[in-house]
DNA sequence: ACCGACTGTGAAAGAGCCGTGAAGGCGACG
DNA sequence: CGTCGCCTTCACGGCTCTTTCACAGTCGGT
């Protein structure tokens, strides 16, 4: 019989994240993410709905603590949002609370907000 | 009519592979298929679609610890994919995730490509 | 509206990982 | 003995990842 592996599956919206496998599928179709990426999508989606503050973040996916002025942080969140909205457009999914943290939540990227409609 | 003995057969897009006769069909035709290559090969089948690590693939086809500094694993992932694609146009069947390991999962060679879009 | 702090984002540099052709060793076979 | 296929290792080059900068856009409080 086949060893009972790490199955822990996250999903969320049309998302679906295997930690122990490094793989994401945005609506049955795998994602690339790099090793960072990935570790920074998974802290997030585990605490879904939350606030994960930077110093979390850091120390979950650095290892470290966060160093002042240390700007990792707010370019693997660009990278991990700019992948995730490509895959699945017209939704936003990382949230940023200034001053607190980042929050992950699959909502609709602007719901009654249309800018100018061209005809 | 035959005995039942190991029937294993695995399928996946236009590819047949009988682990137990060491045979891969694509699209009907025998490919020829080196031990090492046959092996590694099942194992990335038997995990389709989800992300196999280089220590797992060596262990489950060299029968030993993936020893750092040896490419064996990427030469041999290049054999498989040449026999693969050249019996296979158009489509590719390992995939690369940089960091984890390699995928399989038959996927058009070019999917869409998403065009920049202008505003 | 203004200012200081915080965040978004493109780009660049260095390090590391991977793709790939080629060479050498080894055993099988004629 | 010569050839052939298989396996391993090497070497070079290219591509990816990570970090850091620089500048632009936002936010919050006054």
């Amino acid at each position: 019989m086949e060893a009972a592996r790490n199955e822990e599956v996250l999903r969320s919206g049309d998302l679906e994240i295997r930690p122990a496998d490094g793989l994401v599928l945005a609506a049955g179709r795998a994602l690339t993410f790099s090793v960072r990426e990935f570790q920074l999508l998974v802290a997030l989606v585990r605490r879904a709905g939350g606030i994960v503050s930077r110093a979390d973040l850091y120390q979950q996916v650095w290892g470290a603590p966060l160093r002042p002025g240390d700007r990792s942080i707010d370019v693997y969140v660009h990278k991990v949002r700019v992948k995730l909205e490509t895959a699945l457009p017209g939704q936003r999914f990382i949230h940023t609370h200034v001053g607190f943290g980042y929050r992950f939540s699959p909502e609709p990227s602007h719901p009654l907000h249309i800018t100018k409609t061209v005809r």
